[in-house]
DNA sequence: TCTCTCTATATCCACCATGGATATAACCAG
DNA sequence: CTGGTTATATCCATGGTGGATATAGAGAGA
């Protein structure tokens, strides 16, 4: 980690959630529920693979911990450098998901 | 493996191979060449990954070898349920780029 | 023919990402 | 005050990944 390699899975859902939560930011909890929602239930995030990467992230300067929004929440923003890294993830994605069509898997082209 | 879980990035990315080859068809190291090319040059599967997801995705019955096609080589053949394994895989995958997509990220909206 | 490189498969090992269980605690509803 | 939900944290077993290593056939060139 932290060269730039492809991201892990976790980190990319991660990651994501936290771009796409208001001003860039989310808590640990309302990332799972992110990821379960957007991936309609097929991913499911454990505390353990959750909390590890969180903190994966923002060693590696992704992302960064917000201090004292709030009592019981911790807050984690997407650095640059994560916006930079999710974006490469996503572009191979897209590639392959591009394959993919290409291959005859991806039958109804989805709306959104 | 082997229910109805994601799969791992190298299954689904020997899968695509094994799907966009010709006949559903290919071997081992012209795997490794069909996803360092589409990837470009961004993944690069070991040899241990490799033959040990050919060897997995085979017990599990998501691939099959053809037997006596090249001395040299060894065919793998994705199967019915490896299709739609790929397929699960590629919607999923499709889901996660389309909400980078309203998260700002992926900017150029490449062709292909 | 000899050698070097490329193709091609196979196995072993260390690292570490993942999932699940478990624990703790605050908050809210009844 | 009791139970359910929110929320974070840590530990452990499993196993997927990458890299090194080994083997060998095929083709090119000297």
């Amino acid at each position: 980690m932290s060269d730039g390699n492809p991201l892990t899975p976790a980190a990319f859902q991660v990651l994501l959630a936290l771009a796409a939560g208001p001003g860039g930011r989310a808590h640990g909890y309302g990332i799972m529920g992110f990821v379960a929602e957007v991936t309609g239930g097929e991913v499911q995030l454990g505390p353990g693979t959750l909390y590890r990467t969180l903190t994966r992230l923002a060693a590696d300067g992704l992302a960064e911990e917000l201090p004292g929004e709030d009592s019981r929440r911790r807050y984690y923003r997407i650095t640059p450098a994560g916006r930079a890294a999710a974006s490469r993830e996503a572009s191979l994605l897209r590639r392959l998901v591009a394959a993919a069509g290409d291959a005859g898997l991806l039958a109804r082209p989805e709306s959104a």
